[in-house]
DNA sequence: TTGTAGACTAGCGTCGACA
DNA sequence: CTGTCGACGCTAGTCTACA
């Protein structure tokens, strides 16, 4: 492991890196999204994950930074890979 | 919200669905792909997504269940989508 | 049905040191 | 350079209750 040949990787800051709590927004709206797909209401999601009523309203609401297990068991709930949690909306309202 | 129209939505546990702890394990390994592409060493991803060496070191080893503000910036300071760290290896070597 | 507040517990994340 | 233990602060996550 011979790191000491990686010269200075920039500072520690890139501004053309993501912003900051996108990864945040990106779950919360396809949260909301995926969740309104099934018809499903927050406590039925809550049941579904196993977690919390409350907990989920904070996650929806972005108030609140879930760790990944948690947001597995969300996309597990919602039958989809845990990926697909952070991707970007499928497309925008064209009409 | 007329939820009440979603009928019983399974149980609450899809067989089906990912396993459990398939996310931390993605991260985990992406996260040391990712960082060995760069050749930093875990003290440089460390210093990059400003966290700390030992938490750079346990999330490799699967031993801590990072939080999405996290994820994200470890995902950040490799220069890639939050998405990317939980997406599947793109393939076996087949030599 | 959803949002929010308050209190509580469990675990995350930091720091220092050693192998 | 990397893995891991001990201690500590902070907040994620739960539960109850009200608007």
């Amino acid at each position: 492991m011979s790191a000491t040949e990686s010269p200075s990787p920039s500072a520690h800051a890139t501004a053309s890196a993501t912003a900051p709590g996108v990864a945040r927004r990106l779950l919360a709206l396809n949260l909301v999204r995926l969740r309104a797909q099934r018809g499903w209401s927050q406590e039925a999601l809550a049941h579904e994950s196993g977690l919390h009523r409350t907990f989920i309203a904070h996650v929806e609401r972005q108030v609140r930074n879930a760790s990944i297990d948690n947001v597995e068991r969300l996309a597990n709930a919602l039958g989809v890979s845990v990926a697909v949690m952070f991707q970007p909306p499928p497309d925008p309202p064209a009409g």
